[in-house]
DNA sequence: TTTATTTAAAGAAAATATTCTTTAATATTG
DNA sequence: CAATATTAAAGAATATTTTCTTTAAATAAA
């Protein structure tokens, strides 16, 4: 199976890859729009990003949108079917546990442009951060998690701690209700089979820049 | 082509999937060993990490490292393959560029646990933050960093500006002689063709979990 | 020493993703 | 109004990656 990177092997309707350019499209027409541009061809798309052009127009065609030939696409129309396709548009909540820079860096994100989740509330351990706003996110104590999860039915858990903690912390989200854990510690997490879990590793992108690099000065 | 991300396609070697399978091995590995562990099989890192056992053993037969029949792998052997494959045990030294909350988290990381690359110093534009120390990395002033990087023969720039400014920082760095641009912006950067280019965005990684959180809830 | 079991390795098959090719539609130009 | 150029869409071909299958090796147990 392609994507067995959670325990939850959810056979997505999309190919992982296209879902993962997605997101770039949809900066990228945003960043359009704010110029005041109103159309884009699929050629172009694939010229600024990098991408063969008939690739953005089989990964658009997932979103349900169609361009007009010589014309291209409407840029409101593809953002809209993209953040309604990826979901952005929606209510997703989330609550972020360990306010260290990594964490520190996302509630931030928050406030300039939208990241796709919506973080309600940064929980840590440390006394000097509990109380304390971080780009207008409030740090609160990780013993008040549980219970608000649940009253709050918050469905989204971000993990931001050091790696020592993360199975401890990780277990903690699953007993407080969480269905999706955006693990972002370099650890191995055991979730139960119907959590979702997301791993994202800094390393990973090291290794093949590294890797790029080393190849082309062969 | 499969990896069209950069601007400079570099056909590696190794499949790119594997490539970032490779690091989640050696942190593992580097777990067990740390335990006392000597030996592992591919299908327990498998199961471990949520994968194939014959993906494992093909893509630990990359770095050249061969197991046992009925005794698997040597823990050791295969940490020293994995690094030296990856590049993780020579110098990498790098400038980053942006001592934001990311910037910032990104430096912390080299204290305890390795990156793959040595954070050399770090820049910003912010007066505030010339001068002081960030886990154990000085930040200095953009200004020096042309001189700097062409002196110490720095490589490797890691961006973590905010984007508005990411495409003239990146610039800069180009100008400077950086070889390859580790993109942290959601910004599409233009390179030159022979300035390799990886982009990580974060944005995919929530694209990828609202998803299946979506399909796992129906 | 022999047999059974576990495991890596190598190759084949299947699944998946990307690129190429063709077709049809639409606006622009003469 | 006709011809042309551009572009999206759909399908075929290619390339890539993963999974499956078989084989051979090595240890442990009988």
């Amino acid at each position: 199976m392609a994507a067995a990177k959670g325990n939850i092997k959810v056979k997505l309707g999309v190919p992982e890859p296209t879902l993962k350019r997605l997101p770039q499209y949809l900066f990228y027409l945003k960043q359009l729009r704010n110029e005041g541009e109103m159309n884009i061809t699929a050629p172009l798309i694939g010229k600024a990003l990098g991408y063969d052009n008939t690739q953005v127009v089989k990964d658009l065609s997932h979103t349900g949108v169609t361009g007009k030939p010589r014309v291209g696409y409407n840029i409101y129309e593809v953002i809209q079917a993209l953040e309604e396709f990826l979901g952005f548009n929606r209510n997703n909540e989330a609550f972020l546990v360990g306010a260290g820079n990594l964490g520190s860096a996302l509630m931030s994100y928050q406030g300039s442009s939208e990241l796709g989740v919506k973080i309600i509330a940064g929980f840590d351990t440390d006394a000097d951060k509990i109380g304390s706003q971080i780009g207008g996110v409030h740090v609160l104590s990780i013993d008040k998690l549980a219970d608000l999860a649940g009253r709050l039915h918050i469905k989204i858990g971000i993990l931001c701690v050091p790696s020592p903690v993360a199975q401890k912390t990780c277990n903690l989200l699953v007993k407080a209700g969480i269905k999706a854990i955006w693990n972002l510690t370099p650890t191995h997490l055991t979730v139960p089979e119907y959590i979702v879990l997301q791993n994202t590793s800094m390393y990973s992108n090291v290794a093949v820049l590294l890797r790029k690099l080393h190849d082309s000065e062969q």
